[in-house]
DNA sequence: CAAATAGTGTCTATAAGACATTATCAA
DNA sequence: TTGATAATGTCTTATAGACACTATTTG
C-alpha cells in the first residue's frame, strides 16, 4: 500500500550493515520454545441452503473432550503443513467438504483458559458459503452431518463455546446479506432471480419485495445474463442468471431493510 | 440463545456416567506439549484525533527483529497472565497508555510461517480508539509516538506485515464511521456536534453537510445534550452533549454517503 | 455594525416499499 | 381457457444532499 522501502527493513542483497548483521545473530540463537504458547486452532462454519432452510455442517466428535457432542467442523493449525492461517482454513474446508473455493471469510478469534478443558485455546473461526449440490461430504471418520439452522442455532447446545460461536456467524452472515451478494454463493453457478431472492428470505427469515428485490439487484449491475431458461414446475419459466465476478466483493448501496413488509 | 442443556455435556455434579469418566481420564493423560503450535501475539492498533489530524501510536522495536523499525504495539500473549484473547488486549492497552475502557474492538488474526523471521507466527489485532487528551503515554523503555496517519497509512514501511495490518485498520475504522457512532469515543466525554462533525470530517477526508449530520445524529438519539454551551474563539457557542450510552454499540440506520460534495 | 460560527428550514433527487399490471408457460 | 409464476410499471413515502436562512456570540 504506502510504503516507500524503510531502509531498516532489507539492504541491497549480499551486503549487510550493522544492523542486519545483529539480526543474523539475534536469529541464530533464537529459541522459539522458550516462550509459553496456546494451542491455536482454525474452526469452520460452513452454510449451505437446502429443503427451504438455513443448513450448518457439524460434526459429532469421537474424541475427548465432549466426545459424543455435536461441534464444529476443524481442529489444529499444523504449522508443517500450513503455511497461513487462511491456507489452514482451506485445507480442512476441502478435507470436510471437498470443495474447492466456495466464499470463505474471516469471521473472528476466540480464545481463553476456560473455553476447552485441555487449557489454554485459541481458535480463529471462518465461515464460508456453498451451493448444497456442490457439496459431497468426505467425513474422516468424523460423522458429519447438516444441521437445520433456527434463530441463531440448532437448537442444542454445541461443545466448547461453539453455539455462541455459531450464533456470532449466523448473525454475521445476515448482517453482510443486506449489504454485499454474497448470497450468490450458497446458489449453484446458474440461478434464477426468484431462486436468489428465495434465498434471501430464508436467511433473513422474512419475505421481500419482488420488485424492489430485483431493481437492486439489477442496478448493482452484478449479473450476466444467460441463453436459456429454467423451468420450475408450472408458470412461466424464469431467466437464468450467473455471478459476474466470483472474486470482486460488490456491494449494495443501500441496505435491505430487515422491517420490510 | 438456543441451547437447552445437552446431557452429554455435564451430568450433576458428583455423580459421573461412563462419558465423563473416560473424559476425566483423557484429560488426565493429555499433554499439551506433543502438539507443535506457533507463537501467538496480540498487537494493536490505537487510533486519535490530534491538530486536525488521524493519528495511530507506534512504537520503536528496541530488540530483534526489525530492531530500530517502527511497528505496532503488542507482543505474546501469556497463558498465565491472560485469560482470555481480550483480557490480553485490555492489558497491553493500559500498560501502553494508562487508558482503563476506551472503544476496543477486534480487528483480525493475521497468522503465516514468514510474517516474522523467528518462524510461524499469529497475531490477533485490536483496534482501540480515544481521546488524546486522556491519553499519557507510559512506553515501558520503548521509544512510543503517536503518528499522523494520511491515506492507508503513516507513509513509511512497518516492521512485521504491520503495514499492511494498519491499512485493513484504517479502512475498516472508515467503513465503520459511516453506519456507527464509534467516532464518539475519539473525543473526550463532553463535545459539541460541530466537533463531532469534524471528527468525521478528518477521518473520511471530506467535508460533510452540517444539516444532513446533524439530522442522522439527532435522529439516532444517541446524545445528551448538557447544561453549559462551549466557546471556541469567535462566533456562537456550540450546545454541549454527551454519549447518552457508552456500552451500547449503535448504528445510523443509514450510511453516511462517501461520495457526498 | 461586521465577522464568525452555531443551528434551522425547505426544496429536490433518489431509492425503497407497496401493489397493480402484463408476460409466458402447462394442462 | 385457467392457474401459476415471472417480470414490469407506477405511485407513494422516507431520507439524504444542497443550500438558504436565522441565531448568537466577539470586537
Amino acid at each position: 500500500m504506502s510504503g516507500q522501502g524503510d531502509s531498516t527493513e532489507s539492504g541491497p542483497v549480499g551486503v549487510m550493515n550493522a544492523t542486519e548483521r545483529g539480526e543474523a545473530e539475534f536469529l541464530r540463537r533464537y529459541d522459539a520454545s522458550v516462550y509459553e504458547k496456546p494451542a491455536f486452532t482454525v474452526d469452520l462454519v460452513l452454510f449451505t441452503v437446502r429443503d427451504e432452510h438455513l443448513h450448518a455442517l457439524l460434526v459429532q466428535r469421537a474424541e475427548h473432550p465432549f466426545k459424543g457432542c455435536w461441534a464444529l467442523p476443524g481442529g489444529f493449525l499444523d504449522p508443517r503443513r500450513d503455511d497461513s492461517v487462511d491456507a489452514c482454513a482451506a485445507r480442512k474446508l476441502v478435507e470436510e467438504t471437498g470443495v474447492r473455493a466456495p466464499y470463505l471469510e474471516q469471521l473472528k478469534t476466540y480464545g481463553s483458559c476456560d473455553r476447552d478443558p485441555r487449557g489454554w485455546t485459541a481458535t480463529t473461526v471462518y465461515f464460508a458459503l456453498m451451493a448444497s449440490d456442490s457439496v459431497r461430504l468426505l467425513g474422516n471418520q468424523e460423522d458429519a452431518r447438516w444441521v437445520r439452522v433456527q434463530g441463531d442455532g440448532v437448537g442444542f447446545a454445541l461443545a466448547f463455546d461453539h453455539t455462541r460461536i455459531l450464533a456470532d456467524a449466523v448473525e454475521r452472515l445476515r448482517s453482510k446479506l443486506e449489504y454485499t451478494h454474497i448470497a450468490v454463493h450458497l446458489l449453484p453457478e446458474e440461478f434464477t432471480l426468484p431462486e436468489l431472492q428465495r434465498t434471501y428470505e430464508i436467511i433473513l427469515q422474512q419475505p421481500l419485495d419482488k420488485s424492489s428485490f430485483r431493481r437492486r439487484v439489477m442496478q448493482a449491475d452484478m449479473l450476466e445474463e444467460l441463453a436459456g431458461r429454467q423451468r420450475d414446475g408450472s408458470g412461466r419459466p424464469a431467466q437464468l442468471y450467473r455471478f459476474r465476478d466470483y472474486d470482486r466483493q460488490t456491494f449494495f448501496p443501500r441496505s435491505i431493510s430487515r422491517h420490510a413488509r
